[in-house]
DNA sequence: CTGAAAGCGCTTACAG
DNA sequence: CTGAAAGCGCTTACAG
């Protein structure tokens, strides 16, 4: 492979024998432009395979067309869900997307930002978030547009999607509830998330509304995987009067449930029904197919690509969208034995 | 939020007193600056949080240390993860990573590329693309490194990273031979890819060796998703004889093969022995827990952002690594009924 | 409709 | 060790 010299804007002006400026013009098929004249310098910078320099563009018009995503762990199946739906809208505006894990270090994401200003990226969105590095006081003094997506710390300082938390557990343990179930266990997550809290108050909202006295005891930490919710279910499994059904945080703790309920000669649902949270792709094909609250992850991706191009274009845009959550019943849940 | 005016150079230059070259050269530690003047400009600037900006940066060094990274779907997880490897490594090594989605939409790949090329990506990795934009004229007339990743259509022109279809197939099939099924089904894909030959080859391969007659009849195609093996299980459990094993295209394939076989009241693996390919994170909490092929999704990622760099470099890079699978043997399989 | 010129924010020979 | 100057490849007032 030669070294291929990049052709400029020169070259081109050279070949079509007019100036850097009429190429330039006729290249972003400006009407200032003669349009024979127009013409002849598009066939001839395609002929030659000619790429204007994003770089140098950017230099003086002082954008980038280039947005920054921020997430954890982009092998996570939410997240890919949502980066999905962000390039999806970026591409369609125009926009390039600069990809980076964090992997929930807050010293990375602060390298992570930091090249980010340096790229004069014209937005960032951050992605369920949880690490400290995008405190209050970085985030006020941030001078590129910042959307958070289920971040942990929604802030007065950034505009944010999330989904509705509370709401989509509250419908969770509702149906667990009206399914007959008076001992209906939580595994949350461990990491203080607020999405933690307020997926639990949505379960506590559901018992209260049904008469359930809540018992602290069966609500317990996962770590939002397969492997801390077994660990966790095992706790509830333990307990002198166990739960029939739990509400697990999310679908990967559920995937984790199951196993371990399975483990241990449960059968799902007969035994013990359980719910998810994000209806991950997988999640209808599991075995039983799993009963989960749907996050609808591109589209929640999408709604922050276009809530950040709404900010970076200086349009209103609301501070925070709240994106319901649906039931989706399958079934790995019924009624309660006794009951049947 | 008030527009803060970008800091420049020059800016940091006039509150350290010295010239704009002296702070370039201070902000990257040259040995040509006097130490405490080195600091002191360091010291300013990260005070003003300043940024230098890569785009004018990469003006003048011509490179960009960037890369671009075209995938068909992220949501997929196999690509996912290898993402997750290329991200790593990159980051290691101080590059950003564009991430676009082709949707496997040949317009869609071209239109990306051309983006990388007008960003001037040092170099780009495209992954188990299967579409027609990147054809060897595009590829040998590419002005940039490139490396393919599990693509199915390697060339002479470009770099590969590669599982070893074949011999992982040929494990799986020796596994289920062994095991003493004589009828042993395969779920494609439908799309021509080489690694979906090549598995059928290993299949092939340890069939011929186990002195097991190759029927075609056995041999049927999927999508690579599971709707599609869903279908494709439905016709081999239709035949006269039907197989009492089945060796699937990939993971996702033998997640819909498991579903199906539970809408069919068989029993896996008791009734039907399934294996996939990939080794998915899920897959070893599905129920049954999957026996598969791995494949080091991160691990390639990372192999084919090193060979990237090293074509960056131009130093020398071995044409095409191909990458070992580990069969990993799960509950998926067991002895046929008639042997126990 | 077109071109010459300035300028975006850096880096890097070159001269001292 | 330091600075002045040129130049990377564009865009865009400005003048015609």
């Amino acid at each position: 492979m030669e070294v291929v010299k990049r052709l400029s804007i020169k070259d081109i002006a050279k070949t079509a024998s007019v100036s850097n400026s009429t190429v330039s013009r006729a290249l972003r098929n400006s009407p200032l432009v003669n349009r024979e004249t127009g013409e002849l310098i598009r066939k001839l910078a395609e002929e030659a395979g000619y790429r204007p320099s994003a770089a140098a563009r950017s230099l003086v018009t002082r954008r980038t067309d280039t947005i920054g995503v921020v997430v954890t762990n982009i092998s996570d199946p939410f997240v890919a869900g949502v980066v999905s739906g962000i390039e999806d809208a970026a591409e369609e505006r125009g926009y390039s997307v600069f990809l980076a894990n964090s992997n929930a270090e807050p010293a990375r994401e602060k390298r992570v930002v930091r090249s980010f200003e340096e790229r004069r990226v014209d937005g960032i969105i951050v992605t369920s978030s949880r690490v400290g590095a995008l405190h209050v006081p970085m985030l006020t003094q941030m001078e590129v547009p910042l959307v958070l997506l289920n971040n942990q710390h929604p802030s007065e300082a950034a505009h944010s999607v999330m989904i509705d938390n509370e709401g989509g557990s509250y419908a969770a343990a509702m149906h667990l509830a009206r399914l007959g179930h008076k001992r209906i266990g939580y595994i949350g997550d461990r990491y203080g998330h607020q999405s933690d809290a307020e997926r639990h108050a949505g379960y506590e909202r559901a018992l209260a509304e049904m008469g359930i006295a809540f018992d602290a005891a069966l609500s317990v930490r996962g770590d939002g995987k397969p492997e801390g919710a077994r660990a966790a279910l095992g706790q509830l499994l333990e307990l002198r009067e166990p739960p029939t059904a739990v509400f697990c945080y999310n679908d990967m703790s559920a995937l984790g449930a199951v196993h371990e309920a399975r483990a241990r000669g449960l059968r799902v649902p007969e035994d013990l029904s359980l719910v998810g949270f994000d209806d991950l792709y997988i999640s209808q094909y599991l075995n039983p197919p799993l009963t989960t609250v749907r996050q609808p992850m591109a589209e929640m991706g999408r709604l922050a690509t276009h809530t950040l191009l709404r900010l970076i274009m200086k349009e209103a845009s609301s501070q925070i969208v709240k994106v319901p959550g649906e039931l989706i019943v399958r079934a790995s849940t019924c009624r309660p034995r006794e009951t049947r």
